[in-house]
DNA sequence: TATTGTTATACTCTATAACTATA
DNA sequence: TATAGTTATAGAGTATAACAATA
């Protein structure tokens, strides 16, 4: 937080508020999401010993068929390329991934997962499927859960295609390079 | 994220797996609030000057009718006492916040929002609802709408309920397990 | 020139434990 | 004894900018 407060006039003229019902919408997603996320990372430190962003780059690396590049295991995880490289690195010293130079592009660094890392990631997941089956499915109906998983998707989706906010659009999603405007 | 790995083997037999429909609405929904709250993090930095947490904190006190005391402010919002305390401290810094004894609890501070603060939060929320609007309510009809905040507030209160999970449960969390009028 | 990835660095935030003071 | 809050401190994580190397 700066002392200073910066442009709080960024054209917000003739803003419609949103009504109640979007308001209340928004902050309860935002709350009970923020607890799931708390439990979640709770449970995953405690059985895994990592957290829900290496956990997610473990799982996508499980998923996937081969070695991901660390652009493409970067997508939509981690928000800056310093900061993949970072929990690579701590990945990599705890034996759970592996990486190495691309033979198709000297630029780019293969990542692959480890057997160890695909144990930890096996061996967390009954835990990790018991805590959000306790917190998140047990309250809902089938029919919740496919408009669940279909309204998120939209979501995703839509936001996804968004062209990156802040006008200095040129960089990928890895780096949206925002000068913080003020 | 530790080098030897902690007890993955929680009783985890015989659990059984999600089913993918479940699996995927689960990721889709971390993902797309994952993307969800890190626009609304830029947004906030930089138009205020604050992180959500703080938002959260501000609108909290702009909306009660008096001062809270810390426990009450905490609730949901932070999950260790001297995680609040740091952003009281903050907030108190940049004349957002006031804190004072309490003349009922002389173990209690109440928080007060200033004038300042609520300027900010006034000054804020319009370029935050465009963003939210932007990114969530534009693909969504209004039963989208609904449905999600009905689904939204049953995990909340049924989570909120939930004994806290990990077994030394002698702490009570942060938040007193209330609901929250939405 | 643009892209891939790393490094150095500074900063924010969180959490545990020890502590004070009051109920 | 239990609760409210603060402090000290340590650790995890993030982001920016400068950098090297390749396309």
């Amino acid at each position: 937080m700066t002392d200073s407060q910066p442009d709080t006039g960024a054209r917000t003229e003739g803003v419609q508020p949103l009504d109640p019902a979007q308001l209340g919408a928004y902050f309860v997603l935002m709350e009970a999401v923020s607890l799931l996320q708390h439990q979640v990372e709770q449970q995953l430190r405690a059985e895994g010993g990592i957290s829900y962003v290496q956990f997610q780059l473990l799982a996508r690396l499980a998923h996937a068929h081969g070695p991901l590049t660390m652009t493409e295991l970067a997508d939509g995880v981690v928000y800056s390329r310093s900061g993949l490289t970072y929990q690579a690195g701590l990945l990599e010293k705890a034996d759970l991934i592996t990486r190495d130079p691309s033979p198709d592009d000297d630029r780019a660094t293969l990542v692959t997962i480890t057997d160890h890392g695909r144990a930890l990631v096996d061996g967390v997941l009954p835990g990790h499927v018991q805590v959000i089956r306790r917190l998140l499915f047990d309250t809902l109906t089938d029919d919740d859960l496919h408009h669940l998983g279909d309204i998120m998707t939209r979501v995703r989706d839509h936001m996804r295609a968004q062209p990156p906010r802040s006008a200095a659009s040129r960089k990928r999603r890895t780096a949206p390079a925002t000068p913080t405007a003020s």
